[in-house]
DNA sequence: CTCTTTCGTTATCAAATGATAAGTAAAGGA
DNA sequence: TCCTTTACTTATCATTTGATAACGAAAGAG
């Protein structure tokens, strides 16, 4: 019953979704609702990914996902192969457009993220990254 | 250009995103669309707050924020006082019942994030709480 | 070869959210 | 006092998202 440790959970997670969504506010590129943006940046950290894997991970049931995955292939920004294997299921990978698209929103992230640890040493940096992966091991699995 | 702490961060956050959506998934408590329990989230950590506050920091407008509060109200969740200095302004708060429902929701939450450290050591903990600590004041400040 | 299950689609409807225009009331300055 | 700005409200409309029913096509089991 760590209380304390909870709350700083809590206030953490907090923070860390201010932070995100601040840094990537006025990012959501070209004609993309903002569900539509998510759903490429998932596939973009998880390629290649089927229907129901998104729409298992993200909690939206298959027809809209089915939907909004349509909306994505008209605006050429994903591709979908139909598995050799087992024709029912499709691997869906970002097009070059859409490579091109995420890389150019996750470089305008990377300069904020510069900005916010700009003045920080080397030595902090890895004191950083060591918690990064730390937390991400025990926490955030 | 520290590509390689980068790309930590957006791993990190992304985890951080798809754990927290885990953990509060079916919370959501009665009659209350995501969008309220999201500002009664930022109300319980915040209050007393004005509804320019709210506005500005959940990115959305003054017209929806204040439909979003005036539903809030009506279902007796959240108080609005106005300001005795300048009586344009209105600290919002929880009401006793909204304190209970965040009361319950946070527990619900508490318990996931218990199992979910269950198995770690007094020290783990500790080495936990600095990281929070460090990456709370250092990047998402 | 049927039967069942899995994976995905299409269509449709309801609800939630976003955007904009117009208005009120208080505060503050000239 | 009059004018401007700030804080918030009300009303309205468009878009996005969620939910459900019904269907198709491939895979796998018996």
């Amino acid at each position: 019953m760590d209380k304390e440790l909870f709350q700083k959970f809590v206030a953490f997670t907090t923070a860390v979704h201010q932070i995100t969504s601040d840094i990537s506010k006025d990012i959501k590129a070209e004609a993309l609702t903002p569900l539509q943006y998510k759903i490429l940046e998932y596939i973009a950290v998880s390629q290649p990914v089927t229907l129901s894997e998104i729409s298992d991970c993200m909690h939206m049931s298959m027809p809209n996902t089915s939907r909004e995955l349509k909306k994505l292939s008209e605006k050429q920004l994903c591709d979908k192969i139909t598995d050799p294997a087992d024709r029912r299921k499709q691997g869906i990978t970002l097009s070059p457009a859409g490579e091109a698209m995420m890389n150019e929103a996750f470089q305008h992230i990377a300069i904020r993220f510069t900005e916010r640890i700009g003045d920080l040493t080397e030595e902090q940096r890895k004191e950083i990254e060591r918690a990064l992966d730390l937390l991400q091991e025990k926490v955030f699995y």
